[in-house]
DNA sequence: TCATTTTATTATGCGTGCATAATAAATTTT
DNA sequence: AAAATTTATTATGCACGCATAATAAAATGA
């Protein structure tokens, strides 16, 4: 039995990714969430910003200040979705796909070591525990219970 | 093996925890920030702000702007560390007491539904992960040897 | 003792995430 | 079709966490 508690393992260990991740993407000019979109925008056929939110686990207006930022830096471009005149289609530029494969290296690099340290068994522990709070909260929320973490990835 | 990476169920579950503690801690005029500060103050002697950062597993300077507004809210006082000048040792005052136990029952609800929900043997699962995410970020940086979150808990 | 270095704290600016409110374009209802 | 509702997006303000820089008080070294 730990001597801490669940939230606040959660909460310290993100933290401390959150800093590593922050500061690796520094090195290409990016940020953490920068990098988070550009990995849930699909480099092909671009993506709604609808499901951006909840592909990225977060609330839709969140995204709107980080979006805007990235518009500017040339990272992506807003088109208009031909099938909803409210919608908007999120595309990558050539440098937003440069800075999302430098992005995607960092994610791979800290889930690979990660993997290397642990069994398989405690991971699946990990999944579970995550599958079990996520679930927890979206019980609460009767308007959230899209949005479980199952069935997404960052890519 | 799941369709997810470790930081996204980290990143994703994090914030959803997140999200439900700011709104319960809403309820009683108060923040998730502002109830794990007061959960790391000792309600009996107090706390050097020194200590606080690493036991919260953040930056010291993090904590600065939240102490602040924590003061003006008549959450804690600040007294001067008669053992060193530089230092300050922050008290609860009674209303911060009061918030104190509200944030705990916060965390407690939290933890204890969550461990209704999965085995120990997923839990430390869950745990060893944890320990391995922060051994391995500690390990790169050099100077943050004392930032692992084992032997910490937030009362 | 005096100078240098280390340590504790605060101030500031930036990025992030949320809630709330506003706006505009569907969609549904009548 | 016109009105009411829902949905997608943006704008704004607040809280938070970080890095960086500034300040002040030890602690250390000469």
């Amino acid at each position: 039995m730990k001597d801490i508690t669940i939230d606040y393992a959660l909460r310290a260990t993100w933290q401390a990714v959150a800093r590593m991740y922050n500061e690796e993407a520094k090195k290409f000019g990016s940020t953490m969430a920068v990098g988070f979109t550009l990995l849930s925008i699909d480099p092909k056929t671009g993506t709604p910003s609808t499901s951006l939110g909840p592909k990225m686990g977060m609330e839709a207006t969140s995204l709107s200040r980080i979006l805007k930022r990235m518009e500017e830096q040339g990272l992506i471009e807003r088109k208009p979705n031909p099938k909803d005149g409210r919608g908007v289609l999120i595309h990558l530029t050539d440098f937003g796909l440069e800075k999302r494969t430098d992005s995607k290296n960092v994610v791979l690099r800290f889930n690979e070591a990660v993997r290397s340290k642990v069994s398989q068994d405690k991971l699946d522990g990990f999944f579970e525990v995550m599958d079990s709070i996520n679930e927890m909260i979206a019980e609460k929320n009767v308007q959230n219970t899209d949005k479980t973490i199952n069935g997404h990835k960052p890519e």
